[in-house]
DNA sequence: CCCTGTCATACCCGGCAGGTATCACAGAGG
DNA sequence: CCTCTGTGATACCTGCCGGGTATGACAGGG
């Protein structure tokens, strides 16, 4: 009576997401009918409106809205049981659980950290396969969402601990990337308000799920891309400090005095319990 | 493919928790070869095996083990979205939300902070209907996970705040409670191992979940059970400060001088996004 | 060797998820 | 005013699958 079966779910979120039975019914892979129906089903069971028929288009009640986040929620922590338990299949001799673990991590930030904690970790006695998983923009958070990684480097500002445990690895401040030749490149600290407001450089624009935010400055998905522009003398770009290791010689490094400082965190589920994990986490903070 | 759906979630859980396919299926008002092949297609779906069928009862594998953990949280969520949306049924106009708060507090704990955050914030000029959801020991955890509650009042060290954000809203020392004519009673202040092994006064045991930690103190599930027995000499209790509130003329508190402080959070679900979440949450950091 | 407890198999049935065809209706144009 | 278009809802049918009952297979205990 009040299970909601993720079917269910499923199709309410792609009806919530597009606002549009036919479109929703496409995406699902099934005819608008039967996904009308289902609707009405789950609105009868769940004794609430979630949808209000417009004859032209659809709209989210109160409710609606509540069960698209919750319902988000819901669907990423039973794709994260489906993936972590197929992960851990074969793994049934409890004298050798070979477990191996995916680490979330954005690509290429954190080199040196990275490279010194799979060394450490490597050495330890019983240590676990670490598989390492290349993330986009800010996309860790997903990853343990939903089960595609097992723990994550994040870096705070930009990644919200939100909902996951987490140690504190690392503390860095943030340095301005400019064109080796550009005027500001000669100064020996800057300020955010003096690179976020150059008329001749504009600040890139990250791709964040294929969209890009509006503003003026070129869209980019790929920090080689970046560091290129940068050196063509079209952008200029904010990084933490250990982004130094991979400037090219055409680029410019100069500390930003009133950046936030970056945290490098080491992220999991909160409700983790794997002794590999636990191993990995011990090593990180001893680094 | 790759699903899951809660009804196999729901049977799987039932099987791992009775280790007893029978038993299971008694639980889950079903026969028991129909449950025996669920679980049998969940495990070819998945490419794992989740239990070992020992001819003399059932245990888990390694992945069923993961499944059980992440499957818990998976049907925690779940049932949430199921709840809240419930919950914020009728409140399609986005002119009034009619909002309502479930704020989950441990039964008789935090009087004076709890009426001070109420008042506050039946005075905000948006503030949303708060209704209290008492909880018992330890309760609001799960309360928070499963929907009960949106907000909870929570006390390190015994609550645990993982995968919850919280603001930290008070510290207060701990006492111990004991009879007024006990010798002990006569001391300014007591360490911990001073009342955690006086002979004729066992500490008594709190019920969780029906069931009782193994000791010699007496069995309670009540803070009134608990405030006679301490009355009538027969157990000591250890409180923190605010439970001074509640106690009786045959009572006496003591300081404890080495005990844990606790501390009071409020405390939600990561996730949540919910306009008067928020002015609670604000209103109670003021305090 | 039989009895008991336990999970798997065999087989049947009814409900419901899904498909197709169609309706009802609101807006845009003429 | 009528028609055409796009939208979601309704009607009806069908096949699959979830669930039930009966029974089998097999390990232990007496």
């Amino acid at each position: 009576m009040d299970t909601l079966e993720t079917r269910e779910l499923r199709y309410f979120m792609a009806v919530a997401e597009e606002l549009h039975f036919g479109r929703a019914a496409e995406r699902l892979g099934m005819a608008q009918p039967p996904l009308s129906r289902a609707i009405q089903q789950l609105e009868r069971r769940l004794g609430v409106s979630l949808l209000k028929r417009n004859r032209r288009g659809v709209s989210l009640t109160g409710a609606g809205e509540v069960l698209l986040h919750e319902g988000r929620a819901a669907l990423d922590a039973t794709t994260a049981a489906a993936r972590r338990t197929r992960r851990a299949g074969g793994a049934d001799s409890p004298g050798g659980p070979r477990n191996r673990l995916v680490l979330a991590v954005k690509a290429a930030a954190s080199h040196e950290l990275l490279q010194k904690l799979l060394d450490a970790y490597a050495a330890e006695p019983d240590a676990a396969e670490i598989e390492v998983l290349p993330s986009g923009t800010c996309e860790q958070e997903e990853m343990l969402r939903d089960g595609r990684a097992d723990v994550a480097l994040m870096h705070a500002p930009f990644n919200s601990l939100a909902g996951f445990d987490s140690e504190e690895l690392m503390t860095e401040g943030q340095i301005a990337i400019l064109p080796a030749g550009h005027p500001l490149a000669a100064h020996k600290t800057l300020s955010l308000a003096d690179v976020s407001d150059i008329p001749d450089l504009p600040l890139a624009r990250w791709s964040r799920h294929g969209t890009y935010p509006p503003g003026p400055g070129p869209e980019i998905h790929d920090q080689t891309q970046l560091a290129q522009l940068i050196a063509l003398g079209r952008t200029v770009a904010v990084f933490p400090d250990s982004a130094r290791a991979w400037l090219w010689a055409e680029h410019t490094a100069v500390p930003l005095t009133d950046a936030p400082p970056v945290v490098t965190h080491i992220a999991w589920p909160a409700h983790s319990r794997s002794l590999a994990l636990a191993g990995l986490i011990r090593t990180a903070t001893r680094l």
